[in-house]
DNA sequence: CGTTGAACCTGTTTGC
DNA sequence: TGCAAACAGGTTCAAC
């Protein structure tokens, strides 16, 4: 589940922990979603993590060496991934598929029961290669950029919204909630949505991603933070997963529907659909 | 350019 | 209780 504001968390909750330290060996598991688990096994090991930066929905970690070139691990979470450091009298969890010992005496685990995260070693002109496929940073695009990216599309917000090309970092729990903030369906053609109302969506899911960190993220059932802590930005959801309950503006029902293959819940009121503004307007 | 549905995997919740 | 279906924060690919 993690998204922009879970990932942010879990960096900065890692940075400390890591910056400075060593690989001295590591071990694998399941090694299915890794690109090339054998270079991981052979060429970590010695290692230090000079840095580690979020880019969107993932995060990288500066890897350097007295020796060879520098390189990055790349880390993306998928649905169920987590990365924390242990010590290693602490019981390894089910589905732990990478474990790094540490210079400091302590692991760096990642487990991940459904494997849909992603690891990868990358050189630095890989590197910028995954980069460069990322979209915008949301949380501090301009109002000009947003409306480049966003205004001439003919596809559904919510698709657009989804879509890491244009943004990285928006999954379903943001796109839904800035959209409701917002009073705009996620089937709305973008380019459609008049500019004023465009440019509300970018206040408010800049406004909601900055709060959603503060408050550590979004806990639905399994994510934590990196000292194990759940986040509490749940607790402000508006629509996600509210389907049946009353919006927390006019009381109607929450519905749920499917935009881009995903879940989606918006307020059928204040956030009126394509075909029912397109009768409004004939009459 | 777009959309849809399936696939990748495990675990939990829901419904009969 | 038991079992099957539906669903989950994500991405990718083929087919239309």
């Amino acid at each position: 589940m993690p998204e922009l504001p879970e990932v942010e968390t879990l960096v900065c909750g890692l940075r400390p922990h890591i910056t400075g330290r060593t690989i001295l060996s590591v071990r694998l598991g399941k090694t299915d979603f890794m690109d090339n688990p054998a270079e991981i096994e052979r060429d970590l090991p010695g290692c230090k993590m000079v840095s580690i930066t979020r880019h969107g929905k993932f995060f990288s970690i500066a890897l350097e060496t007295p020796e060879s070139p520098p390189q990055r691990l790349f880390v993306h979470l998928g649905m169920t991934g987590h990365l924390a450091t242990f010590a290693p009298s602490e019981p390894e969890e089910k589905h732990t598929h990478l474990v790094a010992s540490l210079d400091d005496g302590r692991e760096l685990r990642y487990t991940d029961p459904r494997r849909f995260g992603r690891i990868a070693l990358f050189s630095p002109t890989e590197f910028q290669k995954v980069l460069a496929s990322n979209g915008a940073e949301p949380l501090d695009i301009s109002s000009v950029e947003f409306q480049r990216v966003l205004g001439a599309r003919h596809a559904r917000i919510k698709a657009l919204l989804l879509d890491q090309h244009v943004f990285g970092g928006i999954g379903n729990i943001y796109a839904d909630e800035s959209l409701w903030r917002a009073r705009i369906h996620p089937a709305r053609i973008a380019a459609r949505i008049h500019p004023s109302r465009l440019e509300e969506l970018r206040r408010t899911l800049q406004r909601l991603l900055r709060e959603a960190i503060l408050l550590r993220g979004s806990s639905i059932s399994d994510y934590r933070d990196a000292d194990g802590q759940p986040g509490r930005f749940q607790l402000r959801h508006r629509v996600y997963d509210r389907e049946g309950k009353p919006c927390f503006r006019c009381r109607v029902a929450i519905r749920r529907t499917t935009v881009a293959g995903r879940s989606s819940y918006f307020c059928p009121r204040c956030q009126p659909s394509p075909s029912s503004r397109r009768s409004r307007r004939q009459r």
